[in-house]
DNA sequence: CACGTAGTATGCGTAAACGTCATGGACTTC
DNA sequence: GAAGTCCATGACGTTTACGCATACTACGTG
């Protein structure tokens, strides 16, 4: 039994558990049971000799070989779609990027990197899709994406520890935001003090971050009231709008707030500034990913 | 049905009825029957919605999309080769060779080509198989060979019509030869002329070559007699060393005839020429590949 | 002109591969 | 300790893929 015999089912299989992260997830993605990518999974190890993932408790990681296997797998998977492109006449795949990015980089940021692109560099094609830091950076790694857009926030710690090391770039570091209805005393004045903040309904993310709630300003002396979750920015910002609470924004969103929101900024407490970053595997990057990564740093400023 | 649908056994099997040029010698090859090898390659090119193979009455020649596939396909398998290498803990396959010879340049040149590789470039590893022309190009085009020893005769007509075009590189052009035994007439001087080899009898190749039949002088005014036919190099020159007949060689055997066995030129007729050239795929090669070529120049002066 | 030869295609039967269902085991969280 | 979230595995049905035998086609030969 030698790798080569394993199937490109496995290998399919294995490149979306890798970056689904669990094999329930990979199972759902593609439409199977996780009774079937368990058994994939064993057969690519099989033929592997080799253990490929690590199972943890909250899924798996890959193993060193596992890694091999990830970065193989997608190269050998990249060329049977070239090829399939290649069969259908399609101009071959040079011309596009594909595009990871956190949520809030969807309303401002994306939008205008992408028109400006598309003015200078019109035959450039994008793909993207949003994601949460760890999904993107799995699918950095399984060869999904080419670049991701992630945001980060103190101590900036390293996204992972796997190998390669990624390759990130700050575009920006600002100071988080909140967003106020404008209506609401707090809306009067370009910004608040920290002091005035206790006291006021939040609107929360809906998974209660490891250590701080997303949505409500960090560092609150008191137990927030958490009138709404939810994890839409435009269900966000019009609860906030119709004055059902408050709510932490990215500044890059300072530029979408729909009527009746203002985002302003808050002084008086420890800054709490939160980077946007630029993510992608070592090695040279296509032309169309340059153009793009390009657009994305001239539009951030 | 998509290009991505296709298995790893079919592409296998492409890439190895490419290179025999039959479903029936790939199908021996691999160890299947005919029988499978037909269905695979009918699951293939049902997978890539066109016609991959021209079915002639000799064999099967590719299509243009073959063409596309076979490209594809080899670099898909090389892939999967790799990983496997890399997952067995052996150094990436970087240092390897592989070199498709004539059967006439087993005896002298391929081994002292590789032996001075070996002095200049011990790391370098050569993994050679013989072959005949056809069977090379196509091994060439199905990324088998990185390098070819092809002999060639006049009118040196291209080696086939396919593309990409081979990149062809004459390494030394030299006239047919003739062995004689030791003892025999014509063995005296240095040189014979072509009248003289009226009446003589001859050890030929196996084969009844299309037009010229190997091993007999060609363009003699009669029907040469035929006194055994042998595919083997030793044994056709043990056979003329023990007085059963004359054969002709290539100048690149010179060095290697074996005791009783003169290898002398043939003056009088018109120039039996030939050519020893060295083919590859266009595009750049490997370093080693570029040593066993500098290797074979130098070796073959 | 019948026949042998060398090639590919295809109907049929069997054996292996694969995916689902259902269940079990390890571990964490409330 | 009950429930939830993972992955693993035995049993089962369906599909796939192979080999065998047999067409079918085109060409060369006597």
């Amino acid at each position: 039994m030698d790798f080569s015999d394993v199937s490109l089912v496995a290998l399919r299989v294995f490149r979306e558990v890798a970056e689904r992260g669990t094999f329930t997830a990979a199972a759902t993605s593609l439409g199977y049971t996780q009774s079937a990518v368990s058994r994939q999974i064993a057969s690519i190890e099989r033929a592997a000799g080799a253990s490929l993932l690590e199972r943890r408790r909250d899924g798996v990681r890959l193993t060193t070989a596992g890694q091999v296997v990830l970065r193989n797998a997608a190269r050998v998977l990249d060329q049977l779609d070239a090829t399939t492109r290649e069969l259908a006449g399609l101009p071959a795949e040079g011309g596009t990027v594909r595009l990871g990015w956190f949520p809030s980089a969807g309303a401002v940021l994306l939008p205008r990197a992408i028109a400006s692109l598309r003015r200078s560099q019109p035959a450039i094609r994008v793909i993207s899709r949003e994601g949460s830091t760890p999904s993107l950076v799995r699918a950095l790694r399984a060869g999904t994406v080419d670049l991701a857009l992630l945001a980060s926030a103190p101590p900036f710690r390293p996204l992972d520890a796997e190998s390669p090391t990624l390759e990130l770039e700050t575009l920006i570091e600002r100071s988080l935001m909140l967003a106020v209805p404008t209506g609401h005393p707090l809306a009067a004045g370009d910004s608040v003090d920290v002091a005035e903040l206790r006291g006021q309904r939040w609107i929360a993310g809906p998974a209660a971050g490891e250590d701080t709630l997303m949505g409500v300003w960090p560092g609150l002396d008191e137990r927030p009231e958490i009138a709404h979750t939810a994890r839409d920015w435009l269900a966000k910002l019009h609860l906030v709008a119709a004055g059902a609470g408050l709510t932490t924004v990215s500044a890059s969103l300072a530029g979408a707030a729909p009527p009746g929101v203002r985002i302003i900024a808050v002084h008086g407490g420890p800054q709490e500034l939160r980077r946007i970053i630029l993510a992608r595997l070592p090695g040279r990057l296509t032309d169309a990913a340059a153009h793009l990564a390009d657009a994305l740093r001239t539009t951030v400023r």
